[in-house]
DNA sequence: AGCATTGACTTTGTATACAACTGATATACG
DNA sequence: CGTATATCAGTTGTATACAAAGTCAATGCT
């Protein structure tokens, strides 16, 4: 079975210019977190070879960085699962996040520049216009621009970066309890709170909203678990 | 040239059982760490291949590792370096380890089993029996083993590998400054408050203990970097 | 029936050939 | 002489062949 074609060995349609390696890492990320690869399901190389299109190595090196991150785990020579998510490993991940998260809505507070508090305030304002016609998708992905922004506005890289991968931990399980979950209202004013605080400069306040917005998360998510 | 002996595929001298490619990970890491690999140099996979007498795949799957924790940085085609050391990244690291150190020193302090205070217990025995000959690399070796060892009290695997990740980064920080740095046994005392804190079951205290640890150790390299 | 053994099959682990890109140097041309 | 261009050496990126090891079911023995 020649999963791709053994001719036209690249062809570069769209102008992506990422590495395949990289590429299929954001691709499997992206599908472990949406659920479309489903918690404690096994997956194939060849599975996702033949999904992506891709050869054996991107794919593998995909895997090796998610296994570091733990989104899969790896058996040596018997299989790759996609991990799973229970109460044990949401609250493991809850207790670093929380920390860090605080930590980061501190020194954005602090160290936000110009552009960072320009860019917090367009943020504050695509939240007052969100907040008429809630829906799904538009809500977590501008939850995932805010935390992004807020891990950018830290100057901090290694801090984003950490805070990058536990985030993704966190919104999978997010979407694991969509369905059930209403309280989205909620987080939304939390998170203008959150905004308004960086955008003042105001640490303390920041940092005050950040940690009940991390707390909420935790309890909302236990009681629909 | 080849790096390889073609005939004898493997041989396994050594009861080592873990992959070619996990051992690579951990003697290139050990090599950056100790600064035999030279912070801001130029390394290539070629050269890797030729010190450790691994095939490419290992080497490569070791280094993508590394440079997911930015201990090497890759420029694609051109050339992979070892991450140089300067005062930002120093600030960087210490700014997030702190926040986890403390939060680490607190939820060993809560959360040991009897079995880890007993170690603990051991560790601080240790800790007086080298006050006497404070031999370097035994320091070190020391300060690593019971860094490690709150890590895994804490009995929560996200923290301990993130942690575990942060710590590489102190320590070949460490080992940069080493020559011009005397204020060791100050550290080692710290460490003894520390291990008795989590030992008497008291967080609080444990975390003021990591917190001037922490402190101390970054007001030190700076003071020699 | 129960159990060990074998062998096919599937999986990841590793080596290697080749492709694609970069940078520098030589070279042709004005 | 200066500039553009071609070539080349060196690097990582990718595909693929093969190796090793684990699973599982069929088989044959007791």
């Amino acid at each position: 079975m020649p999963a791709q074609s053994p001719v036209i060995t690249r062809l570069r349609l769209s102008g992506d210019s990422a590495s395949l390696a990289e590429s299929a890492y954001l691709r499997i990320r992206s599908k472990i977190i949406t659920l479309e690869l489903v918690p404690g399901s096994l997956i194939s190389e060849a599975d996702l070879m033949a999904q992506l299109n891709y050869g054996r190595t991107p794919i593998r090196e995909a895997m090796r960085l998610l296994a570091n991150e733990k989104l899969v785990v790896v058996y040596p020579r018997r299989g790759m699962f996609i991990s799973s998510i229970d109460v044990a490993s949401l609250s493991a991940i809850s207790e670093v996040r929380g920390v860090l998260e605080i930590k980061a809505a501190e020194l954005a507070a602090l160290r936000s520049t110009d552009t960072d508090r320009t860019k917090t305030r367009e943020l504050i304002k695509e939240i007052d216009a969100i907040a008429n016609k809630p829906e799904m998708a538009d809500l977590i992905q501008l939850d995932q621009r805010i935390h992004q922004h807020i891990y950018h506005s830290t100057h901090n890289d290694f801090l984003a970066s950490t805070l990058d991968q536990y985030y993704a931990h966190a919104l999978r399980i997010w979407f694991l309890a969509l369905d059930r979950v209403e309280g989205l209202a909620q987080a939304i004013i939390e998170h203008r709170e959150l905004l308004e605080a960086i955008a003042a400069s105001d640490p303390k306040a920041a940092a005050k909203a950040m940690h009940d917005h991390v707390e909420g998360f935790e309890k909302t998510i236990l009681k629909n678990l």
